[in-house]
Order: structure tokens, then sequence, then C-alpha cells
DNA sequence: GAGTTAAACGGACGAACGTTCGATAGATAT
DNA sequence: ATATCTATCGAACGTTCGTCCGTTTAACTC
């Protein structure tokens, strides 16, 4: 009985046979719990996707609950390594806070899927595994509140941090309900439009109203 | 065997018993479906909730896909109805497009559960309920798109209406995730605060990047 | 090639699911 | 007083659910 899983970076990380088998498991779970919602999948539909019976798929995961829960922290802690990566290039805050922006959107564009399963499944879970999910994404709220803050310190802007940040993310997460690549351009074209559309809403806020 | 249902503008609305009765049951509904999801919530939830026995709560639905369908058609009728109201009171443009955010906010924010069962169960009704759901969204969407792009021609502005249109959505419809009015303030701060954003970050896009 | 571990399986368990049937108490109409 | 209709109920129907037990095959190890 093997209890300890390893990530790497693409995907879901594979090195030994267990790995890669999980991983295996958990692309097709992900795609299962876009398409049905978690509720509405059912662990007889992963068997059957994945070609495995259902006393096989649990060799791999303890319950259903933990299954939703290795996807989301997966994606969580894979986002979050790329971000910290790519926010070394660059200084400014400006800058930093576009990177934000085309960080999130290409990588949860090129798993639209995935995406779904975040924000739609986001609190599904209970107890201690959604309390660490939580955890997770506090931290990654938090991540882009402070390149927020360093803008707005540094070119002295005046508006509810709170407020703008979550319209931030709203814009983004929304996303996945209407986003068509063909009409509407590759990740880092929509992280532009949507970096304009923000960075001029909070740039003209230097007086009240 | 009651098969049509009256809808006034409160709540449900409510004339006849039955139509009283069924209303109680629709908001009991909103709340377990709010709370548990669509498919998590079952109809002893709601038999539990609303304090009916199964059998009797099928005498005022005839499936649980028609309990979703009828919370959701409400609100679609029900906000669009409100919003025609309050746009015969402004004829410039910018304040129209103001008019449709503070109503979408005040009319959501004062049901913050129906919110999000509108949002989050955006796409489990299948077949011709959910045909008809779609088209009233659809209704909505172009009932707001149309008024961005009244205040595009009239400011001579520049940008892709679509992306920028569902960019509003998604500050409006994320709100449910993070709302608080303890510390976010009324639906009226909130709409003139995502509307600051909204419009500054349209307006200054007279050119290309 | 014997022995051990890893990976998968069939088949079942009890519980919960959406839905329906036939019965019934109260109200309304004749 | 009788008949009809409205609103409700208990009890069950057939399915499907998540999970688990005991066993078997496949893959390494020595």
């Amino acid at each position: 009985m093997a209890s300890t899983y390893s990530m790497a970076s693409t995907s879901f990380g594979a090195n030994s046979r267990f790995d890669r088998q999980l991983s295996r498991i958990l692309n097709h779970a992900t795609a299962i719990f876009c398409e049905k919602g978690y509720e509405g999948a059912s662990i007889r539909d992963l068997s059957r996707a994945s070609g495995l019976s259902l006393a096989g798929l649990y060799y791999y995961f303890q319950s259903k609950d933990e299954l939703l829960y290795l996807i989301q922290k997966h994606l969580f802690t894979s986002v979050m390594e790329r971000l910290k990566e790519n926010l070394k290039t660059a200084a400014d805050p400006e800058k930093r806070l576009r990177i934000f922006i085309s960080n999130h959107l290409a990588y949860f564009l090129a798993r639209p899927k995935a995406m779904k399963v975040l924000s739609h499944e986001d609190d599904v879970l209970k107890g201690a595994l959604g309390a660490e999910i939580r955890t997770l994404k506090r931290q990654y709220y938090h991540c882009c509140a402070d390149l927020v803050e360093e803008l707005k310190l540094t070119k002295k802007l005046k508006f509810k941090s709170r407020a703008v940040v979550l319209c931030l993310f709203g814009m983004m997460n929304w996303i996945h309900t209407w986003y068509n690549p063909r009409v509407d351009g590759d990740a880092a074209t929509v992280a532009r439009e949507i970096g304009n559309v923000f960075l001029r809403g909070i740039y003209a806020s230097t007086s009240g109203r």
C-alpha cells in the first residue's frame, strides 16, 4: 500500500510507475469532474474512463474526497511554482503585476478543465483536506494582493485594495465560462486585455470618485 | 393536478395558496442548492427543510430538474424586469451602463444564495429546460453588450467588446465568492467601485496597446 | 524458479438517491 | 349529505452510490 505521492512539473508529475498511473487517473478525474461536477461524477464514471476496475482505482487513492484534494493541491502548488519563477525576471511593480496575470492565464487557459474544477468545486472539501486547500488559495491570493499593494504605494494610488484585487480575480477566473481560443486569441492576448482594463482602471483613481 | 405557475415581483410571487407554498419551497430549494450544490442536494434535504413529505413535494413540481429550472427562470426574468424599469430613467450611455451594474448588484447581493445557484449551476440543465435558461441568459448578456456598444460608439473608444463585456460580468459575478456586507459596504458602494474600474479601464483605450 | 511485493480484479455491502402509488384528511361545491 | 377537489402522507420501487473484502495476476528479487 503506497501512501506517499511525489509531484513534478508537467501534468501530474510522473516518476515511478505508480506516479505515472496516478497521474493518468487524476487527469481522467479532472475531465470527469469538469464535465459532471464533483457530486455528479461517480467513481464508476472514472472507472469507465480510465479502464480500471472500481476496486483497482482505490489502490491509488483512499476516497473520492482525496481525489479532488490531490487535483486541487497540485494545481495550486504548480501555478504558484511557475509564478515565483516568472516573477524573478522583473522588478518594476507594473510589470510584476502583468506577470501575475499572464502566468495565471497561461497556466489555466492551457488547462481549461482543471480551471473549472478549481473554481467550481471551490468549497466542496470539508475538514482537514478542505482547510489545506483553502490555505493554498489564500497564499495565492496574497501573492496577487502584495503585487497590487506594491504598485499602489509606488504610484501613490487610492482605492480599496481588497475590492480591486477581487475584481481582478473575477475577470481572470470567470474566463472558464467563455474563453474560446479561436475567437478570443491566445492566453497572452487575453492577459494583455485584462491587464489593460485593470491597470487603467486603478491608475485613474487618485481622487475619491 | 396544477400545472401552470404565475410569477409576481417579490421573492417568488404569491397569489393563490398554491403559489405561496410553491414560493416557499423554491426559497428552501435555493438555500439548499446553494449550500450543497444541485447534485449534492437531495429531495430529502428539501423535505426536511420545508417540513413537507417527499411525496408532498412532488405535488408542486415534476422533477428535481424542473425545480432548478423554476428557480433560474424566475431570477433571470425578475432581474431583467427591474433592469428595464431602471433604464427608463436615464439616456446618457455612461449612466445607463452604471445602471446595469448597480441593478445587477442590488438584485443579486440581496439574494446571495440565488446568485450562487445561478452562476454555479449554470450548465447542469440539459434538454429543453436548459435551452430556455440559456436563451434568457443570452438576452441578459446582450442587454449589457448593447449598453457597452452604445458607449463605445458615443465616445469613439477602441477595444474588443466581447472581451470587456465578459470582464465586466466576471467582476460582477465573482462577487458571490467574496462579498461580505460588513467589510465591503452595500451594493451601491460595490457597484460604484466596479463601475469605476471598468469605465476607466475602457476609457483610456483609444489607441492599440 | 521460489518467494515476495505491486497492481488489479469481481462481486458484494449498506445506504442514499429520485420518483411514484394508493390512501386520506380537510375544504368546497352541489 | 354527498360528491369532488386540493393538499398531503407513508411506504415502497428500482437504481445508483462510495467503499471494501478476498482473491488473482503481473512483476520484481534472490
